[in-house]
DNA sequence: TTATCATTGCGTTATTATGACACAATGATA
DNA sequence: TATCATTGTGTCATAATAACGCAATGATAA
């Protein structure tokens, strides 16, 4: 199917696709070069960024809609995905937008199940950074990490949905293991809390830090040291996974 | 309008008037006698029991729609509500239960929007049990205070709601104020404790839950003491409204 | 009038969690 | 072989928490 004859289908016919008035928004959080990465998609035509998002199949439950964005975008499976909050606002209207991309690819339409309101469930996920192949969808022109500290303009409320999602990722670190998608399988101590530092955005007490992840029992060190480091070798840990996925159903609560 | 044209409008056109696909489920709940209850309503002929719920009007905040139900089975204003959860299953429709009910009041359609499926968001209210009128909507027969250790049978997924609720109404109890809404304006530091027992389940130190408490700093002791009990009377506390808002909004954050 | 008793208000103590910091060990580099 | 940034481990003061003691209260019963 051309291009075009694509997107004048989905705005004529997604509706029997999609369940109506209701979307989804990934908030797809990295880790790379010691930087909180969040992955952005650049609306065609218009410039404006935006989060990767999607729309609900008939017959689909709502964490599936996330997972299967989210795949589209990263090309990732099995990732762990939360729904953090639901954006309502009456304003949360594409309408201008919409016409605006479809009057620069020459489609005229006066009626559009896509020019109606939205209501939207913002989700967050943890990526592995180096796994991840940004791939844009249909309606945008670039798929990219974004820095967290660099976020550009946004369209309707993506920057508040963001700066949301980041909360709840602030608060969820005292109760919940971070860390396995995010990191490699083998990593040091200091690359785990810088980690933390990056996601809570402070500098947190290496002696501490160390204490108390440890008293979790999600780590185990290995019998192996970090080579070719131009000072002390620090030892290499990995989660223990019976323990990691135990503390994420049921929540650890320690104070950083 | 007749009863019989009302509900027919409903099913023809309230897609005109409401979003689609969505709803909002409320859970109300009330201490009285020293229990925790919940608002239920008895969907008609069905006899199952249902939340307090509704549909998004067009222009309509999703809190404001949970505002207005919650005052449409309450008669109450001003409190305080807050989403925690969407529910998305797929086999979310209240299909059959619609159409049993249509067959009951003689009505025969074949199309509705209210066949569909639908997504819905979960908002809690604690609110004074003394000052509700429950009120039951169009399709129901009955709106009752429901026991929460003796919950009748209830339509979907409905138990599974209430249950998330509960769960989060105790997550939520170690870091915002509860009370202000459940509790007469002047009230004893027991009648306080045996709230929170309730509400978790469980036994706490009367000596600690005192000391804990009074230390947020929410609670003002009045000069002032029971009258006619038949022990040492215990003296009055009312909340200090400004403490109490900014809890709620900023947060406390204490373990009892 | 006085003793009884459940309950309240205010306290103490032991244990644990947390924040701040000291110091020796490591291992590549100079 | 000395240097140096960094790591691993430990200590200490303070705060938070759990568990519990005891005198005061005030209606009720003797």
């Amino acid at each position: 199917m051309s291009f075009k004859k694509e997107i004048k289908e989905h705005y004529q016919k997604g509706h029997e696709k999609y369940l109506r008035n209701i979307s989804v928004d990934c908030i797809i959080f990295g880790f790379h070069e010691n930087e909180l990465k969040v992955l952005l998609l650049q609306a065609k035509y218009a410039g404006l960024w935006a989060l990767p998002g999607g729309f609900i199949l008939k017959d689909e439950h709502m964490d599936e809609a996330a997972k299967r964005i989210l795949k589209e975008r990263t090309g990732l499976n099995d990732i762990f995905l939360q729904q953090f909050h639901v954006f309502s606002h009456p304003d949360r209207s594409t309408k201008k937008i919409n016409k605006q991309f479809l009057k620069n690819v020459d489609i005229i339409l006066e009626e559009s199940w896509m020019f109606e309101r939205f209501i939207t469930v913002g989700y967050t996920a943890l990526v592995d950074f180096t796994k991840v192949q940004p791939v844009a969808d249909t309606f945008s022109s670039a798929c990219e990490w974004s820095n967290i500290h660099n976020i550009p303009e946004m369209i309707l409320d993506h920057q508040a949905i963001l700066e949301k999602a980041l909360l709840n990722l602030r608060v969820q670190l005292n109760y919940h293991p971070v860390g396995y998608n995010l990191l490699p399988e083998k990593f040091t101590m200091p690359e785990l809390q810088k980690l933390y530092e990056t996601i809570l955005d402070r500098i947190l007490d290496r002696r501490n830090f160390q204490r108390k992840i440890m008293g979790t029992g999600i780590l185990k060190r290995l019998n192996e040291t970090k080579k070719g480091v131009a000072y002390k070798a620090p030892f290499y840990y990995k989660f223990d996974l019976r323990k990691y996925q135990k503390a994420l159903s049921s929540g650890m609560g320690f104070e950083l």
